[in-house]
DNA sequence: AATAAGGCTAACTATAGTATGTAGATCTAT
DNA sequence: ATAGATCTACATACTATAGTTAGCCTTATT
């Protein structure tokens, strides 16, 4: 099951994404068709309702045009 | 689809992940247990047949006690 | 009113991750 | 040597969920 550190970990996330993404003054529909996932994927994604692949994480932040490392950066507790 | 591109970011990962549980002096099957996913998952991975999600790389770096970003380091091309 | 953007649902397909078993390689001990 | 233990690769079948697709709704902007 998925506990309540994990699904923090996917707001953590997806609220970074968001605001990648909100920089670049791009929608949801612009991010999806350049990253080449689906349109409501992004939504979901950005709410912290997916455990997101680490490709589907590289192909974001390639459209984002942000290294994955930068994205990653400060959504893990602790160490 | 998955690209051959993909496929060796996918085993760039599974090497570095080996290399990391081998510094351990850990079996699969400990990895597997501390990690707690299955013991087969282990070697798929560090083989690079399986595209891992955020949170089970979460899992595998605090049983590895090493920093996601430190795995992460140098698997991506370019950028 | 009309268009663009995003939230949300439900149903679907592809695949992440589990579970079990077989076989080979490499130890070490007898 | 060889028997036994440990480790891993690999195959198959399964369950859970990542990611798709289509649709409907609200809100904001023009």
């Amino acid at each position: 099951m998925k506990s309540k550190n994990d699904k923090e970990i996917l707001k953590r996330l997806g609220l970074r994404i968001r605001d990648l993404r909100l920089k670049k003054s791009i929608s949801q529909e612009e991010l999806a068709a350049i990253a080449d996932v689906h349109r409501t994927y992004i939504g979901m994604v950005e709410r912290g309702e997916k455990n997101i692949t680490i490709l589907t994480l590289v192909r974001l932040s390639l459209a984002l045009e942000v290294n994955l490392i930068e994205i990653l950066k400060g959504i893990i507790d602790g160490k």
